[in-house]
DNA sequence: ACCTGAACACCGTTCAAGT
DNA sequence: ACCTGAACACCGTTCAAGT
């Protein structure tokens, strides 16, 4: 039975770079960890390799032992956050449902870390979200839309996200609960309406 | 008759702080159009005060003593930048081909400074485009959308388009002119997309 | 193999000192 | 009033040196 399938929960990173039962050693994970713990707390901006180390109460060297650099880092910061997405089941609900709840799921795995969604847009080309980018063309293919009708409905949907998690979330620390929810409000209005239009483009087509 | 309005054409900004008739004197506008070939080159991450103030063949604390911060010069250029978008006649086509060619306006014109639409986003606080929003606004509104629907309208569009300049256009040193033109194209029918989407909730409250 | 910490080449910003 | 340039407090990254 195809139910919802979230991938994995906390920081899971790649393959074991060496052996955790070793006592006195620091794993990519722990890295990410506490990555994300400042991220959450100071936004990306925030994020420093010295403040890094030092929550992690090691040399700055000894984080760039382990990873090549910041950049690096936060593409793992966005492999790990991608893969708390929540797919949902491909036989509830409509296209148009299934496409809503996905993108609600990006956003809120995105939202609680200021700065990350800005800094992957900047940086598509290595990292990119592939598998909600997969997971959508299919839904959209299912939905009887053909290759062009598929590849604009994808740029517009995705342009759509991104604008909300950068221009709406605040990307500094945003201690303000309220105004979160008051824009992930905004976000599903107005993906609603994005995907009315999508819906009478593919009307069009057929 | 109401015409196309574009406000100025290049570097202009607020009133004159010195005469410009002394010389010898640096004026704001000097550094904001410095500051406008450094972005166009570099992008807003390579624009440095100390390589402005190079430029201008000036000293570091020259360029401070004319302007606060870096972050009060960007205001000054993202002021410029809007200065330039070109508003539709109100008397022409229907109020989605004027949404269209506004918003189009809007990412021509900011489309051409890398990473300065990313750095308006993290900044809508003190950068917003005051004239385009109440614009649109207004379109809308003589289009009989109630206030709620204007609301929805106005933050999906605003979005979508944000989503595009920050993610769309690469945000580092792009010299080739022919992606900017595609993914121009695919904005403009994604704006369609859009506003087709907008329409059909305009219709639903009537 | 793993870690340390000084060092390098940058930033934005400030400010005493000059003209 | 306007400008200079050294100085401060940061960055990311590197690398000889230790264990």
């Amino acid at each position: 039975m195809p139910t919802a399938t979230s991938r994995q929960p906390a920081p899971t990173v790649s393959a074991e770079p060496t052996d955790p039962s070793v006592r006195g050693v620091m794993t990519e994970d722990m890295i990410v960890g506490a990555a994300f713990e400042i991220i959450e707390e100071c936004g990306v901006d925030g994020l420093t390799m010295r403040l890094l180390s030092a929550r992690l109460d090691v040399a700055l060297g000894a984080t760039y032992h382990r990873v090549p650099n910041k950049h690096a880092l936060l593409v793992l910061v966005a492999k790990d956050l991608y893969s708390r997405v929540e797919f949902p089941a491909t036989d509830v609900g409509d296209w148009k449902s299934q496409v809503h709840s996905l993108l609600l799921s990006v956003v809120d795995v995105l939202s609680g870390y200021p700065g990350m969604a800005a800094y992957i847009s900047r940086h598509m080309d290595d990292m990119a979200p592939v598998d909600v980018a997969e997971t959508l063309q299919r839904t959209l293919l299912d939905a009887s839309f053909d290759q062009e009708g598929v590849e604009t409905a994808l740029a517009t949907l995705f342009f759509y996200v991104a604008g909300t998690l950068v221009g709406g979330f605040t990307t500094d620390t945003s201690p303000l609960d309220a105004s979160r929810d008051r824009v992930r409000d905004q976000f599903a209005r107005g993906l609603d309406v994005v995907l009315c239009g999508v819906e009478v483009e593919l009307q069009d087509e057929r």
